[in-house]
Formats: structure tokens, C-alpha cells, sequence
RNA sequence: GCGGAUGUAGUUUAAUGGUAGAACCUUAGCCUUCCAAGCUAACUACGUGGGUUCGAUUCCCAUCAUCCGCUCCA
């Protein structure tokens, strides 16, 4: 088989309506991108198997859906207002551009550029004499800010007053719902809540198609514990994360945790699993433990105390909280990856494959009569039958054969066909696409058949 | 944001300073009926905007987008 290029997987997902380029009739708006409709089933697919893991199947464990637009307060208390804009410098000899903080810090590891102003960064650089680490040169730019977060306005008027932000992380919504849902759910400690929904960043974003977007969907959860506890919860959330994506049909050779070693303002420990894109390593998962910092802020910034009480200890503190975090999207686009195949025919041919779990395919059967002629009113009232169960599709046209492949190339995993045994003894052929045997079954029977093939 | 490449139907492509030909796909019909058969039709394209020119898909410029490599990504 030949090397899965990103530019094969992007055509083969235009081709068959899983993900289309944004706006495209307008020449494209860069880095968005549409799901269609069988991409927008997998997704869908994607979040009911992660909330399954961990939501459902874990105990403590809570979901929630915040809104994405929030009071400007919380960026100041989470620290994206201010710190999360980077400070970028050119260089007017090469045209280079850097994060000034970077640049003074390789120059000198000890020069602390994070507590800097913008002014005495460039002091600094003036002073010293930072070079340009490509050319040598000293020529730079003023700094100017570039600020991550998407701006709009609440109400009409646009002045500084009003300004709000789509949110660039989802954390925040559980952070400041956290005693809403202790007090609700009546949770103690270590519990969870976890949500799912889209984040927005103004980065400068390379292609690899979704892999990088300005819009994208998280889903994670964020387990609010006692300290002491959290190194061995974020020990466990590793584990737990890599394990789902191997449910997921990842070969765990293509999964690789990353272990950070600079670590953010308020990590203390952090990690990312990896899966090896057809561009590279590519980070799908992070574990953080974020130590009391966000909920320590939010006291501050809120002044409504942010403190548990330990009903068995009579303790009162600020809970620790550990993130897992997984891009949606970067998952989405790992399993089309994973799950593209190019098989050879025995006529030299090849066609394309997507070998799904049963679980994700955009489609669970597809209806097929043998024969349009005699066969297609029976096959239309099945096809309609089985759509109360899971999703269906129904195909006519052409030969059987054709058929087959068509729906192989969608990923889906079974065909029913309706012939002649159907019409009389109420029996249907199902071929299975991971193994290509055909089973005869009784029409009262398919579902459970399905339903058990697809379970996750 | 930088450098390189590219841009003709859904896909792969051909030709041309006088607006485009094909294959596959799709759709309809006939025939066939359990793994992309055949026949007959139909549908569909020069990314966008300027400039040069009598005339631009073709030449030039800009722009947009994609791919590759950098850069960036608490």
C-alpha cells in the first residue's frame, strides 16, 4: 500500500461527504472546515463513545454545557487576558518572527523575560544586543501583541466596555461550576465534570487539515480532589485516556505519550499522548494537573470562596483539580487516518476502504436490494425498519457489486440484502466487512445481531 | 507569518492568445443479478479580482485557497 498522504485522506473525505472545505463556495475561509454528512456522524459517534468512557462508565462523574461566551473576569482570572497574547518581534534583516519572551530566554536562560513588561522586554533587547538567532542581526520591530483569544461585542455598541470572548479553553465553565454541581449532584471529592463543546484561538495556524483549526471542540473533564491524591489520579487519567483510544481501534504502536518539560504557569505536572498522523506525532490527548490554581483564582477574582468541606475530616481547602483534555476534532481526524486502507483486487486494481469501529461508522447497515425490479419495496419497508435502530442507508443503483464497495468506501460495516428468500421466507443475506462472510438471518433477528456487532 | 510548489467538472487529467476534450464518478433508461460487467443518454470545470490585448483559461500583477518545509502552538 502506498504512504496515506493528508492530501489523499483530504480528497477521499470530500469525496464522500465527511468533511468539506469552509465556505468553500467563496474561495474558503482558511483553516475552517465543514463536516458533512457522514463526517458529522462519525464526530457525533467520537463524543457518545468519550462520554460513554468518561462520563457514564465512571462513578462521580458529571457533564455539563457552559456557555462559550463568559464574563471577561474569568480570562483575567485564568490569566488569558494579559499573558496568553504573545508579545511577537520581526527581525528586518530575515523577515523572522519570535516571541520576544523566547527570544530574551534563549539568549539568557536566567533573565526571567516571563515577569517582563512589554517596555522592558525591549529595553532589554535594546541593551543587550539580542541577536536575531537565524541572521546575527539586531534590527527588530517594535513588539506588537497578538492576542489569542476572538474578540466580539455584547450589545450594539462596540466600545472596550462590552467586549466578551469566544472562550479558548472549555475549563473555565467547569472551574466556575464547581460548587453549583457539588452542591447539586451532592458530590464528594475526587469527582468530575467533564463537557464537551467548541474553543476558539486567533493563532497563526499551519495546515495539516483539522489537525490545527481556529474553531475547534474539547472534550474533557476536569476531577476535583484533595491534594495529596492528585499524582496518583493523574497517573490513572494517562492510563485511562490511552486505554479509550485503543477501545477506539488505535494500535497502541501509533499512540506515545509525551511528557512536558517546560510546564505551564499552573501545571505541575503535564503529558500528552500522541498518535502518529500520516504528517508526524500529533498531540490528541493532555493530562494536566493544574494544582489549586484556577479555583484559588477564581476565589480571588470572585470573592465567593471556592473551598470544600470534607464531610468525613471536617477539613476545608481548595481542591486540586487534574484536566484530561481530548481534541475532538484531532480525534476525529486520527481515526479517518487509522481507518483508511487501499486494498489491492486481484484484477491489480485498488480501491479505498474505511475500516471503522462498528461503533464510529457513519452508517451501521446498508440496505440492499438484490434486484431493483423485484426486490426494492420489501428492501425500502426493511430500510425503513431499521432506521428506528441505527443509522441506515439504502442503495439501488447499479450492480451489486458496486453497491458492496460503495458502502465499504463509507465504512460501513454490514450489507443487507433483500432477495427472493427475503419475499418468501422472511430471511436476509448480512455481509460482514471485516470478515466478508455472509450469514443468512431471520428479519426478527438482524437487530440484535447489529446491535451486538456495534456495541462499545 | 516566512520560503517553495500548485490551482481546468466531484476525482484524475488534455489542449489552446479566438472560452475547452476525455476517463472515472454521479443520475436516468435498457440488460444483468451476491462483490466496481455492458449499452444508450444526461449533468458538471478554466479559484477570485485587476492589467496588457480587438479578444485572456492561456501572458503579467494582486488576492484567496491547498499541499510541502519552517515558524508558532501557556
Amino acid at each position: 500500500m502506498e504512504k496515506l498522504t493528508m492530501e489523499k485522506l483530504v480528497n477521499y473525505c470530500k469525496q464522500y461527504g465527511f468533511i468539506f472545505q469552509g465556505s468553500e463556495i467563496y474561495g474558503g475561509l482558511a483553516n475552517t472546515w465543514d463536516y458533512g454528512p457522514l463526517g458529522s456522524r462519525l464526530k457525533n459517534n467520537i463524543k457518545d463513545s468519550w462520554r460513554k468512557r468518561f462520563i457514564q462508565e465512571r462513578s462521580n462523574a458529571y457533564e455539563v454545557d457552559a456557555a462559550i461566551l463568559m464574563h471577561p473576569r474569568v480570562w483575567e482570572a485564568s490569566g488569558h487576558v494579559g499573558s496568553f497574547s504573545d508579545p511577537l518581534i520581526d527581525c528586518r534583516h530575515c523577515k523572522s518572527r519570535y516571541r520576544v519572551d523566547n527570544l530574551i530566554e534563549e539568549y539568557d536562560p536566567n533573565s526571567h523575560a516571563d515577569g517582563m513588561t512589554q517596555e522592558e522586554m525591549l529595553n532589554y533587547i535594546k541593551e543587550k544586543k539580542v541577536p536575531c538567532p537565524k541572521c546575527g542581526s539586531c534590527d527588530f520591530t517594535d513588539i506588537r501583541q497578538f492576542n489569542l483569544m476572538f474578540e466580539t461585542h455584547r450589545g450594539v455598541v462596540e466600545d472596550g466596555k462590552n467586549k466578551v470572548y469566544l472562550r479558548p479553553e472549555n475549563a473555565q465553565g467547569e472551574y466556575v461550576n464547581f460548587l453549583n454541581v457539588q452542591r447539586t449532584m451532592r458530590a464528594k471529592l475526587p469527582f468530575s465534570i467533564g463537557q464537551i463543546g467548541k474553543a476558539f484561538r486567533n493563532e497563526i495556524t499551519p495546515g495539516n487539515f483539522t489537525f490545527r483549526t481556529i474553531e475547534f471542540e474539547q472534550m474533557e473533564y476536569q476531577t476535583f480532589c484533595k491534594e495529596g491524591t492528585d499524582s496518583e489520579l493523574y497517573a490513572y487519567f494517562k492510563e485511562y485516556a490511552k486505554k479509550y483510544f485503543v477501545d477506539l481501534g488505535i494500535p497502541e504502536s501509533k499512540l506515545r505519550y509525551h511528557d512536558h518539560e517546560k510546564l505551564a504557569h499552573y501545571a505541575k505536572e503535564a503529558c500528552d499522548i500522541e498518535y502518529q498522523f500520516n504528517f508526524g506525532w500529533g498531540e490528541i490527548n493532555g493530562t494536566h494537573n493544574r494544582t489549586d490554581y484556577d479555583l484559588s483564582r477564581h476565589q480571588e477574582y470572585s470573592g465567593v470562596s471556592q473551598m470544600y468541606l470534607d464531610p468525613v475530616t471536617n477539613e476545608k481547602y481548595i481542591p486540586y483539580i487534574i484536566e484530561s483534555t481530548v481534541g475532538c476534532d484531532r480525534l476525529v481526524l486520527a481515526i479517518l487516518d487509522n481507518s483508511y486502507c487501499e486494498e489491492e483486487l486481484e484484477n491489480g486494481e485498488s480501491r479505498e476502504i474505511m475500516k471503522f469501529h462498528p461503533y464510529l461508522a457513519p452508517y451501521k447497515v446498508c440496505v440492499l436490494p438484490l434486484q431493483k425490479k423485484y426486490h426494492s419495496e420489501k428492501a425500502s419497508e426493511l430500510y425503513n425498519y431499521f432506521s428506528k435502530y441505527f443509522m441506515s442507508s439504502y442503495d439501488e443503483s447499479g450492480s451489486i457489486g458496486k453497491r458492496y464497495r460503495r458502502a465499504d468506501a463509507c465504512g460501513t460495516p454490514f450489507c443487507i440484502t433483500v432477495d427472493d428468500n427475503t419475499l418468501n421466507d422472511g430471511v436476509v443475506t448480512i455481509r460482514d466487512r471485516d470478515t466478508m462472510e455472509q450469514i443468512t438471518l431471520k428479519i426478527e433477528d438482524v437487530v440484535k445481531y447489529i446491535e451486538e456487532k456495534i456495541s462499545f
